[in-house]
DNA sequence: TGCTCGTTCGCACGACTTGCGAACACTCAC
DNA sequence: GTGAGTGTTCGCAAGTCGTGCGAACGAGCA
């Protein structure tokens, strides 16, 4: 995702309004690294502008993402996460506390897949699951703690 | 996942009852490849008897998924899907009709990645994301339809 | 056959997301 | 600076998907 100057002006070229709004959600999304939910921008944003509405983070996201400067990732059946991190990369999710991080995969090229019968793929997603460092730090026995996430593959 | 009568003998010996809901529901899920959601499998079944409830169909498809019967899988946000076979295997997912179709895929173990900081990966999961042979055929021109789920990774 | 306990099923509700429309405010032209 | 016009905000309602609850039911066993 752009720089919140350049996003402005992206706006503006595309005949989108820049609002106060959507100038602390570009400065609360850019270089964040945490995969935030709608409800989770939306809670930070109200600590700095309180009375923004949660539908305001949802359409401003939307208008985000449709310009390619957001990923929206689902995993499992939360709720969608949001990704100012465009470039080709994957994720790890803890199963145990729902943490994401990026991680860049090296060798997919060499993967063989089959039967594809025509299917043509576009993109290859990535997503492993386990226990971050600080869950299997903690973690009691072997697994009394229910996921909170069942592995979707 | 196991046969009918497989299934049939496996749910008494934990003391679960086998009641014709049950045995359709086993019979319209064995050897399924269509990775149905529960609406579709509740469809399916109604026309088969008339009065079934969801309700039913989602709690048939929680013990057999608690049961490592049926995986359940989610791609983008849509609804849940249930995917009777449990080998290890990974799914290519048609962004335009929403098909998903089973794929095996080798070489997973020379993947490199990084940076996983003392994550502990458990289970690598791809999803492939395309046109399926179908899709691809018909396509009108470079996407003038919208997919129906956005590439989450 | 009769009893017991798990199951079914409809309803209501919860989480997440989107549609709608009135009031508002950013931009631009003057 | 001011006013017009159009896009935006925001609260509410509704939609989708899934689950909790409890009364009525029925599978399985003695």
């Amino acid at each position: 995702m752009r720089t919140p100057t350049e996003l402005t002006e992206a706006f503006r070229a595309r005949g989108l309004k820049v609002t106060p709004q959507r100038q602390l959600l570009f400065r609360l999304l850019h270089g964040n690294t945490q995969h935030p939910t709608a409800e989770a921008l939306f809670a930070t944003a109200s600590a700095e502008m309180p009375g923004i509405s949660l539908r305001t983070v949802y359409q401003t996201l939307a208008d985000l993402a449709s310009m390619g400067e957001l990923q929206q990732v689902a995993f499992g059946s939360g709720p969608t996460r949001f990704d100012p991190n465009v470039d080709e990369h994957h994720h790890v999710v803890c199963d145990r506390c729902g943490a994401v991080r990026d991680v860049w995969v090296d060798g997919i090229a060499d993967l063989r897949m089959a039967p594809l019968d025509g299917f043509e793929p576009s993109v290859t997603e990535i997503v492993l699951h386990g226990r971050c460092a600080a869950c299997a730090a903690t973690e009691p026995t072997a697994s009394t703690v229910p996921p909170i996430n069942q592995p979707t593959s």
